[in-house]
DNA sequence: ATTGATTGTTCAAATTGGTGAACAATAGCG
DNA sequence: CGCTATTGTTCACCAATTTGAACAATCAAT
């Protein structure tokens, strides 16, 4: 008889949504930008239009009938597919804009892409950039990330993504230590060195080199594999993040494995040494820098555009590493 | 930056599609139940969320732009979704409740629907039925009714069908008619009576007839074919409506072909006598009444309840016709 | 067992939002 | 060519809804 407000029945039906997503009532009303009285009330309203129980209301939590889980089943997908093309007509409208949530690896964030995030920023003053540093692989898969850069050996299929440039491993120490415990000549003799490495989960940490010019008789003969050799190492210092290796070798801890764009700027000013230079490493850091993003229908235009802008940046391949930015702003 | 009152976003969208389907500002507003006033803000404050224009305003209609009937086209389907999810579930709670919109044909719905529709209406306080009376069979496919009531040959098979009773037809006339033209012995004979019809579009009627009791060599031999006459009919009176031919048999014009429940009271008032007992009528009116719903996953109690009544009421066939229903309420 | 913190609900106050009439503009009609 | 009827828009006013805080209830932890 009395139909409910179609007008408000469309909120009231996507908070529940939310609401079965956050499991409270104060976790919703946060999300959504609400207050719990509200929250409270629309529920108590959607019930009553419904005539039938839809949340179980413990004090301490809230749990979803049946019927109202099954509600919510049936309509989530639906929910998401709304806002999804409308933020997609949103995004074609205008100049590139919204959040852009990034995630990248601590030091190549830290050190080559900090310092060149604000010309991006500048030329698009309407994206709002979040970037995450972390060096965990799985972020992306589970939050919901926009975009992930990685160095990684193969992107996975269900991902689309770009190359940026080639990476590269170097394997550096002071003057001063070299001279205090001899260079190594060949890999083995790392064995007996202060190998400053990223601690692995379970295993021992071990390092794969190749050699960079083999002799024309061996690569004649296809002996790819007498070029490559894995030695185990060990050192004092472990740690999973390649700044506070590298710092640590600058204080002439020992040698240490970097990837090039962290070792570069301490290189060039003759802070550090390469170590082993006929012998490239392998497998420690992938070959190519990747952007990713999952794969979804529409790219929102900020993603494209800060793609645009990585390829351009790091088209030449990494510039020195910058410790402390300089104000660069006119 | 300023995000939109997500809010509002669902109800805005929604009335977006609404507006597609009127195509009028006035008319979306008149059909969600809201002013034309927030109709015209809640536009205006769709399109300035979404950056880009929706509609397009000539003063006399409107028309979506292209990006605001890709919104509306990806959008449609989902909300009319989650509306019915949402309906469904409303319909599961308590009684059975809601618009029950049936159609029927006018003569059954008059004399055999109307006058036990109050007992149905008394067990469920909480249906509201809008009958529809009408003889084009096409109205259910195209307008939304949730029941279709019609005595066809076979139901579509699009839709789901259920057998309610038999009916026939009976040929009928009052014995003035009859003493003063003579009965008529075979169906050939009609060719000289004032044969009262229903008019056929654009071919000449005819009334087919199937001998009842067709003799046991005929049979045995499966000589079906000669059992079967058809014959041309012509006559001072046509119409599509079966009570106004009986009425006009009842006056002595002519021989009416009637469906069986609305000659039945003015047969066994003797009012009127039946016309060639030894032949069936076929074709005129099918052998079975229907009660056909369109398919849909779910089906709201409300028609089940209905269909159940009807099943219960038309088990023993029909009851007299009844010209004016007296009342029964206690 | 008792305290503490956090949850959902209730209620008056306030802001958001809808309403209805007046307005401008146009297409249909004569 | 002019009139009329209807459309979408605007604005002041009013109502409905959201809010913020106080409240009751529960689970966790000490």
């Amino acid at each position: 008889m009395n139909e409910p407000k179609t007008n408000a029945l469309w909120s009231h039906l996507h908070w529940l949504t939310v609401l079965a997503q956050q499991g409270s009532y104060t976790a919703a009303a946060a999300r959504l930008g609400v207050s719990k009285a509200a929250m409270s009330q629309h529920m108590a309203e959607l019930e009553r239009s419904a005539g039938v129980a839809l949340v179980r209301r413990t004090t301490r939590s809230v749990q979803l009938t049946e019927a109202g889980q099954r509600l919510v089943d049936d309509t989530q997908m639906q929910f998401e597919h709304i806002a999804q093309r409308f933020a997609e007509v949103r995004d074609l409208a205008g100049a590139p804009r919204g959040l852009l949530r990034v995630t990248a690896p601590v030091a190549l964030a830290r050190q080559q892409l900090v310092p060149r995030l604000a010309d991006f920023l500048r030329a698009y003053p309407e994206v709002r950039l979040e970037l995450d540093m972390s060096d965990r692989l799985a972020s992306m898969t589970i939050e919901g990330f926009d975009l992930a850069i990685r160095h990684t050996a193969a992107p996975p299929d269900t991902h689309v993504a770009w190359t940026l440039c080639a990476t590269h491993s170097v394997l550096v120490a002071t003057r001063s230590y070299l001279r205090r415990h001899g260079e190594p000549q060949s890999p083995q003799d790392l064995r007996t060195h202060n190998c400053l490495h990223y601690p692995r989960a379970h295993d021992a940490p071990v390092w794969t080199f190749e050699q960079r010019n083999p002799t024309r008789a061996a690569k004649a003969a296809g002996d790819q594999v007498a070029q490559r050799v894995t030695v185990p190492v060990s050192g004092s210092l472990s740690a999973n993040n390649s700044e506070a290796l590298r710092d640590a070798a600058l204080t002439g801890l020992g040698i240490a494995l970097l990837p090039d764009f962290s070792a570069q700027a301490s290189l060039r000013a003759g802070k550090l040494m390469q170590v082993l230079p006929q012998w490239k490493p392998v497998g420690a850091f992938a070959e190519q820098l990747y952007a990713i993003r999952p794969y979804s229908p529409h790219v929102p235009r900020a993603v494209t555009a800060f793609v645009g802008f990585l390829r351009e940046a790091f088209s030449g391949g990494f510039e020195e590493g910058i410790e402390a930015p300089s104000d660069q702003a006119g």
